[in-house]
RNA sequence: GCCGCUAUCGUCUAGGGGACUAGGACGCCGCCCUCUCACGGCGGAAACCGGGGUUCGAAUCCCCGUAGCGGUACCA
């Protein structure tokens, strides 16, 4: 079983891409061989900056243990030249010079549901000739058997007039030639398939197993876009995502199982995933559910490798103390700083929260906090707990009138890690700094 | 227009003639936990597109409609 990846030139690789990937590379863990061939036969749209983006979301997700990856167009040129002539002289094909006004007129005088005929000229296109009687069947795995009658399928243009080939020729010749046994892609590709396999037919080939995947859609159940957000692989990393989430993800998008767990490692998906048990609807893309997905997978990480992760995802370094005080409120990577970034760089700017809890009372808790946390010793949390508990107990108030006063003192707003850990991590000298600089700016602030 | 694919809670899905009072997950609502925000726990609302068949029996099989999506390029 061979099976093949083949995306298109243009750079980012979208998400649909990413979950087609996917699946041949589960295949490809079931012992098949991966194939991964970049399609361009359009005036090399695969600049060697495309093809590297496409190579690195692949490797960010794991799934770059394919057969060294080639271009169609670059080398393959000669080979499609000559598959063209045999076509041409075996009669399989021929040149036109008919294009859509042509195409148009002739389905005025045969009927709009007749495919289009042509003539054989001296210069032009080279379109291939589908025979008048009898249907090409497309075998697919996740479909079963679409039948397309001859009828109704143009003589499709497979090469330009300047003699540069088209998709759904180079496609097929270039599986052939690679020995693809099972194409796995995505469903926009169905339409076309009879096309490749006429091709494959007029060479005598067999032509191989398909199986065309539900399309992704965005919230408002249009093919997903830019538009809709996060669309691209690159896009999802750098909004914070973590590429074994965005893997179980996709996979469960269009993937049911036959129990109901949802949150499965990829590694635990690969002996259970059946190309037969594929979908056969399209799915819509939803950024809720992975975001939650997510949380699980940063929750589950190690405080190492989490702080690791963030570290690279920020650029900032020592972070651990931070990292293992905010973990459990981390949705995405992105979520850390505007949580945490303060510890570092100091309180954010929340005018509401300063308004709300450092009033007279407010400043009132915080002198005897300061007080309270001056006393402490040693400067651990049970012991910060115990004194901040006394000062409590001692102003006879709910605990949250004491702790977010603290809070927005140290934090600059009314939300952050748990606040005892939070002042174990600052350390009682800068602590102490805070809440006198909180007393003071409070204080020079002019009354209203 | 023509050709094709698809159709279960808002979303992802389980379901392959009786086990369906249609199950799970996200989201939503309520309660609990609680120093904020989260996490976690418990509970709740929420679906078989419509119409005909086949059958003792249909979410499941067939047909027709409808809707959504895709293809229809000298794009990939």
């Amino acid at each position: 079983m061979r099976v093949r990846f083949a995306p298109s030139p243009t750079g980012a690789l979208h998400v649909g891409g990413a979950r087609t990937a996917l699946y041949n590379w589960l295949l490809a863990q079931q012992g098949a061989t991966f194939v991964l061939r970049i399609e361009d036969t359009d005036r090399e749209r695969s600049t060697p900056e495309n093809v590297e983006q496409i190579l690195d979301a692949l490797e960010w997700l794991g799934l770059d243990d394919y057969e060294k990856p080639w271009i169609s167009q670059i080398s393959r040129r000669e080979r499609h030249q000559e598959v063209l002539r045999q076509l041409i002289d075996g009669g399989h094909a021929y040149r036109s010079t008919a294009a859509k006004p042509e195409v148009d007129a002739y389905k005025a005088r045969h009927g709009r549901e007749r495919g289009f005929r042509g003539e054989a000229e001296a210069e032009g296109a080279v379109r291939l000739r589908v025979p008048d009687d009898g249907e090409t069947v497309v075998r697919d795995i996740i479909r079963g058997e679409t039948t397309f009658a001859h009828v109704h399928l143009d003589d499709p243009v497979i090469a330009r007039a300047d003699g540069s080939v088209l998709y759904n020729f180079a496609v097929a010749v270039d599986d052939l030639d690679a020995g693809i046994t099972h194409v796995v892609r995505g469903e926009d590709h169905l339409s076309n398939t009879p096309k490749q396999l006429l091709v494959l037919e007029a060479l005598g080939e067999p032509g191989p197993l398909y199986a065309h995947l539900p399309l992704l859609h965005g919230p408002d159940g249009k093919k997903l876009s830019k538009r809709h957000g996060a669309a691209s692989v690159q896009e999802l990393r750098d909004a914070g995502f973590l590429p074994e989430a965005v893997c179980n993800y996709l996979v469960l998008l269009g993937f049911g199982m036959y129990d109901d767990e949802t949150i499965v490692p990829i590694d635990a998906l690969i002996n259970r995933f059946d190309l037969t048990h594929v979908s056969k609807n399209p799915a819509q893309f939803d950024e809720r559910k992975l975001r939650w997905m997510n949380g699980r997978y940063v929750r589950d990480l190690s405080v190492e490798d989490l702080t690791a992760r963030l570290e690279t995802f920020t650029g900032r370094t020592g972070l651990r103390a931070a990292v293992e005080i905010s973990r459990e409120k981390m949705q995405t990577l992105a979520d850390f700083w505007p949580l945490a970034g303060f510890i570092f760089d100091g309180p954010a700017d929340d005018p509401a929260a300063r308004e709300k809890w450092l009033d007279d009372d407010g400043r009132a808790v915080l002198r005897d906090v300061h007080a309270a946390l001056d006393a402490v010793d040693p400067f651990t949390q049970d012991a910060v707990q115990a004194a901040l508990e006394g000062v409590v107990a001692a102003r006879e108030v709910k605990p949250k009138q004491i702790f977010q006063p603290v809070r927005v003192a140290l934090a600059g707003r009314a939300i952050s890690p748990g606040i005892f850990e939070t002042v174990v991590v600052l350390g009682r000298e800068e602590t102490l700094r805070r809440i006198d600089r909180a007393l003071q700016s409070v204080a020079k602030a002019p009354a209203p």
